[in-house]
DNA sequence: ACCTGAACACCGTTCAAGT
DNA sequence: ACCTGAACACCGTTCAAGT
């Protein structure tokens, strides 16, 4: 720990830590500072008092650190949307404090997320990213059967409601992070979208809406 | 128009056509065939047959270049989601076509949309680039303008429906080129976010919703 | 599982001097 | 409004030889 923390080394020492991790966690905060196109990997080696070949101990190229950087930014994702799931008690609430802190996610991380849908990463097959990525998903399709349970949302194919609600959360950040919203009615897109998301989803009595062409019926 | 097309001059001469328009061409045709990260300028100017350095007569930089790539697109998107919408004869049935004519757009040049939103033109406040952002935006606007002069979307703001459409659109288009959607249900997600949106705007009588709570009361 | 040091091919960009 | 040609600083990546 100690060792991590103090970035230039003696001279013929070994870093003998977790390089993989400090790499990773450098390529992180640069991306995050500065943007994926201010990211060299001799900068990063040279933060962390390496040599510049040392990374390829660890990572094949430099695509394989940025796929590294996607994985690792799928699992914080997850981890956000989920704890406010969690901590905003599930039901109604908890999903749109679901939705809420997906947008907030990639606000606050505008670069990092970026890494994990920009395209920069061609290595889209890559096994981990992809299990990241999928358990990311994961926990939106969980919040949508438990609401289903609950009789809070239509009792349609799950997945295919969590493709509709991720596309929505997912296109509202990038427009946001994107520029494109003026800052004065960001928030209230984002507010309107999850509204939406909520009356497009829920569970309601079809037969009191006649004239309303569902779906299903015309796909 | 000739010159243009023999891309190999003869020593000595000069371009003499638009170069502008033939580099930006060129930067359009490498993009979608290799991506961005393959677009170099030294050669871009080799297969148009000029030296490295004219570019920089009409391009203050390679980001300028992007710049009025993305700019471009935005153009080509606007083009073909208006023709969308007038040769579906307006209406619902316009609206549907102009949804599923955007993602196309996107899914027939994933790079070039990428250059649009993917955050490698920071150049954002680029005047050219918003105004034809904001023009293919107004479009949006714009049908859905019509549709409420006809009854068929709900009275509220334009400006904040159609950044809905746009993100729930945009949401979907990234999440297909991205890979994230499977081949198999990529159609049917699109499809199935397009009626969403229909139903999520279309204008009803509020006083038979009793028991919806309406985005206007909640913000 | 790292290190040093040198090297390669490639890049964006600039400059000087032309026509 | 282009051209040639040289140059600069920077990059990802590889290799050889160490410990």
């Amino acid at each position: 720990m100690t060792e991590q923390r103090s970035r230039r080394k003696r001279r013929g020492a070994y870093h003998h830590g977790d390089l993989r991790r400090a790499l990773l966690d450098e390529a992180v905060r640069t991306i995050r500072a500065d943007g994926v196109e201010a990211l060299t990997l001799r900068a990063v080696a040279a933060r962390l008092g390496v040599s510049r070949t040392a990374l390829y101990r660890h990572f094949a190229d430099k695509r394989a650190l940025l796929t590294a950087v996607a994985t690792e930014g799928f699992r914080m994702l997850r981890e956000q949307i989920v704890a406010a799931w969690t901590d905003g008690g599930g039901g109604r609430a908890g999903f749109r404090d679901m939705g809420r802190a997906y947008v907030a996610f990639a606000v606050a991380n505008p670069a990092h997320y970026r890494v994990m849908f920009g395209g920069s990463v061609p290595e889209a097959g890559d096994p981990d990213l992809r299990r990241e990525a999928a358990g990311a998903f994961q926990a939106l399709v969980a919040a949508l059967v438990a609401q289903q349970r609950d009789g809070l949302v239509r009792a349609d194919d799950p997945t295919q409601l969590a493709h509709f609600v991720w596309a929505v959360v997912h296109g509202v950040a990038m427009l946001v992070i994107d520029g494109q919203l003026h800052d004065e009615v960001t928030a209230t897109v984002a507010e309107h979208a999850v509204e939406r998301i909520v009356t497009g989803i829920e569970a309601r009595d079809v037969s009191s809406y006649p004239s309303i062409s569902w779906p299903r019926a015309t796909l």
